[in-house]
DNA sequence: ATTTTATTACGAATATTTTCGTATTACTAA
DNA sequence: TTAGTAATACGAAAATATTCGTAATAAAAT
């Protein structure tokens, strides 16, 4: 089975992917203006230490500053959520899924002219 | 905020949905059968207790082998798991996650033809 | 050069979740 | 009635995840 990342982790490979890169003040910043309260600097680091050592991140230790990369694919790690979403809480069904996505989140109709072409493309195969 | 069940609470749940209600012996039977090996007896019944302080489900204690019940709605707990998974892995976008989902999971004809109706639907709004 | 500041490393405390053993009690079968 | 079986209650161990304090060190500022 694939890397399971904890919520936190999930967190910190967010913010990296939507970076690039981030330095762990960054990540930290980051995460803190998310939460809405200042997280430690030092939980920060100690999470991306381990997200290290777990061979989530990657990291540019070449300068005094280290610089941090997501290692996970981030299309990936989204579709095993979302699998896993599937499986444990629509009984195995995307199309329950779907419809509850669509229904709650306002979808604008850009969003929703881009399913249906998805969907025409999925029906033509 | 709204209760967050755990990992293990909310496969509990996902049981006890599918089967309006059910014993301990029942869940853990079931648990068992999905997790493909066997849960302690016991891990399963204090779990349902837990849940049951925590007042996820209710219980009928009228007989000796109590019978549980989910007291969280489905479609609402659904609702709340996906917004949190489009927020926490999908940048906000439904969008995405729908059609992650539906790369995924090879879903049937018949699930695809039931999106598009409803896709119809939203748009007649 | 010395002081201040920022960063990593590391250990450990906390908190949360999961698992299970033991005792007690009720029910069932012999 | 007695022995066996199955259920709940409860406490606590084990596993995981999160948070942070302190020390060491490097860089920057004075």
């Amino acid at each position: 089975m694939s890397i399971k990342p904890t919520e936190s982790e999930l967190e910190i490979l967010q913010i990296l992917w939507q970076k690039g890169a981030g330095t762990v003040r960054e990540v930290n910043e980051e995460l803190s203006k998310i939460k809405q309260t200042e997280i430690g600097y030092t939980t920060t680091l100690k999470l991306m230490q381990l997200m290290h050592e777990k061979g989530l991140v990657e990291r540019d230790a070449s300068n005094r500053t280290h610089v941090y990369k997501a290692l996970l694919n981030q299309q990936k790690t989204q579709k095993n959520l979302v699998n896993k979403l599937i499986d444990s809480a629509f009984n195995g069904s995307a199309s329950q899924l779907v419809m509850q996505a669509l229904s709650n989140h306002q979808t604008s109709p850009q969003e929703l002219e881009a399913i249906k072409k998805y969907l025409e493309q999925l029906n033509q195969k």
